[in-house]
DNA sequence: ACCCAGGTGGCCC
DNA sequence: GGGCCACATGGG
């Protein structure tokens, strides 16, 4: 049976990475709100400069919804400046937090309460958030078991053979119908690629001590 | 002096 | 519906 190849190979990858880095304990973050606004800011840039962001926005006391709602937006940006775009995701978190704070009080419970499904279409009509800010926020905040995709995910999806789409989507289904729904799995297991991408499978790869070598075709040609 | 990083929205055809 | 492009800082 071809189909149930990728189930294994996933699974086997997953516990190899798992033996490899060990436990992600995924998304570094003191509070929910905190993710929410990191799943932002991360837009294509590198954490450490979010981190930097953050901690400006920390330091400013403005890291509550009802502080980002009140705070000048040239103020924001000029405190989110280190994580790039600034302009740009000043006013994505401006749309998201009016929009946390105008269906859900900004209140994390309330929001917890609501389907998953309803959750993810609410959140891509929101300015700057499209599929993977929503799912990182569903899966990362709100404890909706939804599977992260991101530009590692595609590049060593791609790479070792899993498939060949790069559809957000299609990347998204193929973890899930491949992987049981487990909440934690599914955390870590992004975290992980996303280990595996920083540290092997970047750009310019690093096959030679890569953890999961035998399961990549692309390294064999 | 390049290239890259935990994407998204707005155009154009 | 897919293919470009702007958006911007900081580190290698």
């Amino acid at each position: 049976m071809p189909t149930s190849r990728p189930k294994n190979k996933l699974l086997k990858i997953y516990k190899v990475l798992f033996k490899h880095f060990g436990p992600q304990a995924w998304w570094p973050a003191e509070t929910p709100f905190e993710v929410m606004v990191g799943a932002i800011l991360t837009q294509n840039t590198n954490w450490k400069n979010v981190e930097k962001a953050i901690a400006n926005l920390k330091g400013a006391g403005g890291l509550g919804a009802k502080g980002l709602e009140r705070i000048d937006l040239r103020k924001l940006e000029s405190l989110i400046k280190p994580s790039g775009y600034y302009r740009q995701k000043a006013k994505k978190l401006k749309a998201f937090v009016r929009y946390f704070l105008k269906e859900y009080g900004g209140s994390l419970r309330k929001m917890r309460e609501v389907d998953g499904e309803k959750l993810r279409k609410e959140l891509l009509e929101v300015h700057g958030i499209g599929p993977e800010t929503a799912d990182s926020i569903l899966l990362y905040a709100l404890d909706k078991p939804t599977f992260v995709v991101d530009a590692y995910t595609k590049r060593i999806g791609n790479r070792v053979g899993l498939f060949k789409f790069s559809d957000y989507h299609e990347i998204k289904e193929f973890f899930e119908k491949n992987l049981s729904k487990e909440l934690e799995m599914y955390k870590e297991y992004h975290a992980l690629l996303v280990e595996l991408g920083k540290n092997y499978c970047k750009t310019k790869p690093e096959c030679s001590d890569c953890p999961i070598r035998r399961y990549c075709d692309w390294v064999r040609h």
